[in-house]
RNA sequence: GCGCUUGUAGCUCAAUUGGAUAGAGCGCCUGACUUCGGAUCAGGAGGUUGAGGGUUCAAGUCCUUCCGGGCGCACCA
């Protein structure tokens, strides 16, 4: 506004405009918007902060119709109330846009690769995976509803020992069905769990030409088949708890397609791989470390402790090398920001993934990886732990079955994704008001219920004479809580930090369920009238809340149900 | 030892990307069902935002030093 020469303003603008606001102030303040803009110029006009906000609030004011009053407070807050024929263009607005009322139209549109689960395929996954494959799910829909590009990608990590040593449990347990050879339990490398016979029942059944007499020499075909059943119980999971990717990348065929050899080819032109050696481990516990030259990658020259190795003593490549090779050939795709979700114990290995990232594109692109914390299970108020020994740790499927996909996401979404989150099987299983899941699907179910009663669907659409309403305090209150919507959902997206949706929806159900019980002693806060009809004021009022509510259960992929 | 991360009410957590008098839920105390669905609502008590220092007109938020929790510190994945 400041830079319309018409404006003829007195005010001077400095070199870089940082830092103002336009947000919905605390309530006690009863304004609708509030701005700082006075007190960031205030250093550039060499005035006090409430000078400069007294001249632009007459200025702000001669050019706006719809503000009521406006005023400036004590550090030098412009406080503005607007007419109510704002709200009503406002709330117009919304009934047109319908689900789309939120989305940033201005932003740059960009392509995002986001990353995530890619838990290891030696089996379905486990409680500890879902936070982040919601998270990242979750993430990818907010993306994709503000109009950005997203890839959901899985790596499938089915190169290196951990696969050998899976191939190999199901061989035993194959060995174990067909010949009755007991499964060598005393063998710690291998994986003891149950499912690994339903796994070596099906390759039997579909593979019955295949001969299991000596491991080595149906390793390449049994570990094919073992990588491929344990993904179709992965996929499974994630398809219950409401999750698809949009492709699964397999290490496996990097290597094969000799994309690490070209990857590291890359790096070493511009010198950041080398022979040499790093020194040994802080750890008290590795004792038996042998020095050794290796292919180092130079990740300290981005700030990681150490440099990182690339290929190990019998030259196949680590971890580390084939994901720098995915990570190249994410580059090679085209997309503007890489986001990994990972999972705590993994936030070690985050500065030399973004160092490879770095190396690769020359500093160009930047991979941004979100920690996702572990979270606390507790079943009967006590903390219960996992461990991998046969029979104590819970499954995805466990978890559904018990408290359901609904309720599995709004809880673990509904804390920033930095904390522990405690998990209380039993609070979350309740249907009651300690589950913010059914707090803010009643709130949509009591509007359902007055479409109902007034004989229309909520998803009608809402068609009106005009827009001439007098709303009154209590519902202006709702309406800013509304106004609010795009600006959380703009700062999920930039701060990928999605759990801001569980909150808000939290609080606008919260302001509703309010509103409504007010109309116990108050009939003109009724939604339906004694002669059974409702207002065009209300009506639309009500889709307005709906629409939000709806929109942003849609982002987290939750069910909104009419009736509960 | 080093790195990352975290510390807000008795408990579990928010806090509009540095804003005004730090907010919810649970638990505790008091109240509202002849209901457009009580899976709800109104009110009360409860705080030196771990401690100190700094930057700023403004700090729970940024910087710094301590203290306490969690995770990590491989040729594993």
């Amino acid at each position: 506004m400041l830079n319309n020469p018409k404006l003829n303003s007195s005010i001077q603008l400095p070199e870089k405009i940082a830092g103002i606001n336009v947000d919905v102030p605390p309530q006690q303040f009863n304004c609708d918007i509030s701005t700082n803009a006075a007190m960031i110029l205030s250093k550039a006009n060499k005035k006090p902060p409430l000078e400069i906000a007294n001249e632009l609030a007459e200025l702000i004011k001669k050019n706006d119709e719809e503000i009521d009053t406006i005023t400036t407070v004590k550090p030098g807050f412009i406080n503005i109330k607007f007419k109510n024929s704002f709200w009503n263009k406002f709330i117009k607005e919304i009934i047109s846009q319908k689900e789309g009322f939120g989305v940033n139209k201005k932003s740059p549109k960009i392509k995002y690769l986001i990353e995530f689960v890619s838990a290891n395929p030696t089996g379905p996954l486990h409680v500890g995976h879902c936070r982040g494959a919601i998270l990242g799910d979750v993430l990818s829909n907010l993306l994709s509803f503000n109009g950005h590009k997203v890839s959901k990608e899985y790596y499938v990590n089915d190169y290196g020992n951990q696969i050998i040593h899976f191939s190999k449990s199901v061989y035993f347990r194959i060995r174990e069905i067909l010949n009755n050879e007991p499964f060598p339990t005393s063998n710690k490398d291998l994986y003891p769990g149950d499912y690994i016979i339903n796994i070596a029942k099906n390759i039997i059944n579909n593979n019955k030409n295949l001969k299991f007499d000596n491991f080595d020499q149906v390793s390449l075909k049994l570990t094919t088949l073992s990588v491929a059943e344990s993904l179709k119980l992965i996929k499974l999971n994630l398809k219950n708890l409401g999750i698809v990717h949009d492709k699964f990348v397999s290490e496996t065929e990097l290597v094969k397609n000799n994309e690490v050899e070209k990857t590291i080819k890359k790096l070493k032109a511009n010198n950041f791989v080398y022979e040499g050696k790093i020194k040994a481990p802080e750890t008290e516990k590795n004792t038996n470390w042998k020095e050794r030259k290796q292919l180092l990658f130079r990740s300290t020259d981005f700030g990681d402790d150490k440099d990182r190795a690339l290929q190990k003593e019998d030259s196949s490549w680590t971890y580390f090398a084939s994901d720098v090779a995915y990570h190249n050939n994410k580059l090679d795709r085209k997309f503007d920001v890489l986001v990994n979700i990972l999972g705590a114990d993994h936030a070690g290995y985050i500065k030399r993934i973004t160092s490879s990232v770095e190396a690769i594109s020359g500093k160009k692109n930047k991979l941004v990886c979100k920690v996702s914390q572990l979270v606390k299970l507790i079943k009967d108020g006590k903390p219960f732990k996992m461990s991998k020994r046969k029979g104590d740790y819970i499954t995805v499927e466990d978890l559904l079955n018990e408290v359901g996909k609904d309720a599995s996401r709004f809880i673990m979404l509904s804390r920033s994704s930095d904390v522990e989150l405690d998990f209380d099987f039993t609070k979350v299983k309740e249907k009651s008001k300690d589950n913010p899941l059914y707090y803010v699907q009643y709130c949509y179910t009591r509007i359902a219920s007055v479409f109902r009663n007034v004989e229309k669907q909520i998803n009608d659409d809402i068609k009106v004479k005009n827009y001439e309403f007098n709303y009154t305090n209590d519902e202006i209150k709702i309406l800013k809580k509304i106004s609010e919507w795009p600006k959380c959902l703009e700062v999920a997206s930039n701060k990928l930090e999605p759990h801001r949706i569980p909150v808000y929806l939290y609080e606008l159900s919260s302001e509703f369920h309010s509103y409504w019980n007010m109309g116990k002693d108050d009939e003109t806060k009724r939604f339906i009238n004694n002669d059974k009809k409702i207002s065009d004021e209300k009506i639309v009022f009500l889709k307005a809340i709906s629409i939000v509510i709806k929109s942003g259960m849609e982002i987290l992929n939750v069910d909104t149900p009419e009736k509960m």
